[in-house]
DNA sequence: TTGACTTCGTTGCATTTGCAACGATAAATC
DNA sequence: GATTTATCGTTGCAAATGCAACGAAGTCAA
């Protein structure tokens, strides 16, 4: 037997609790609302500011180019975001929500501070220090 | 500006900075070692096992029958664990390094010790806190 | 033994993904 | 102003993924 314990490695671990909890997430909204994980994405980075491009979004986050455009694509045809060209820079795409789109994110967000709020009793006294460890991964490049 | 902030979202930072984790490992390892993620797994799980079956990966972690067993195929077809049939239950599948297999092994995992250790050395006094959070949400189910 | 039922690993298939390439637009350099 | 150079979003395509269905093998009960 060799000297490894794949089961404590912290990159497993890490991505095996992101899993579960994504997907728990992912459970409760897709049931309920039809969208999917990337789709959630942008509808609730469009919920935090007016108008936003895809590049703000691919850049922000470890989101490809084209799947941010593809998920809006989607959002679009449910009638749940308004894209249209940027009027200064002809290259942009602003997205914004439409009255539906506000609606459901209305709906949603309380669910999802629900679900946060439940992980984080889980976690005790380890929520705070497990955070400020989170934002020091997402901090730092390299 | 409705009230959501995703960046604040936990299981949103945590999709995050695994992603970013899983793949400031991986690629390290595929460019040295020519393997994908699932294929890491099934052989750090071959490492701390003497024989394993795909049902035993596939129950431990959120890795699909399938993915594993097409891991599986090809480390097979790289030499790197063999295949056979259990001798007393014929549905099972064992699986065990090779002498390849094993020494790749024994090359990787330092690099794997190291990568791990420099991500501890950044989160300092919060890395004990966050190891202990992590088991928290792989132990509970639901 | 037979027959219903379960479990294991593989495979088929539709969907998703990542990456590169592209057209369109803007900026920079001359 | 003309010509490179860079940026933005979409699309094509091959590979990966998740899920269901399947055959093979085992279990259980009659």
């Amino acid at each position: 037997m060799s000297g490894f314990d794949l089961a404590a490695f912290l990159p497993y671990q890490l991505a095996v609790a992101s899993a579960r909890v994504s997907r728990g997430f992912a459970d409760l909204y897709r049931a309920e609302f039809g969208i999917s994980l990337p789709e959630w994405r942008v509808l609730a980075h469009l919920a935090g500011s007016e108008a936003v491009s895809v590049r703000e979004i691919h850049a922000r986050v470890d989101m490809d180019k084209s799947k941010v455009s593809r998920a809006a694509a989607r959002l679009e045809s449910q009638g749940l975001i308004e894209k249209r060209t940027h009027p200064e820079d002809r290259r942009l795409v602003e997205m914004r929500l439409t009255d539906r789109g506000r609606d459901l994110i209305e709906r949603i967000v309380p669910v999802a501070n629900a679900y946060q709020a439940r992980i984080l009793a889980e976690l005790g006294p380890d929520a705070a220090p497990f955070r400020t460890a989170l934002q020091t991964l997402l901090g730092d490049r390299t």
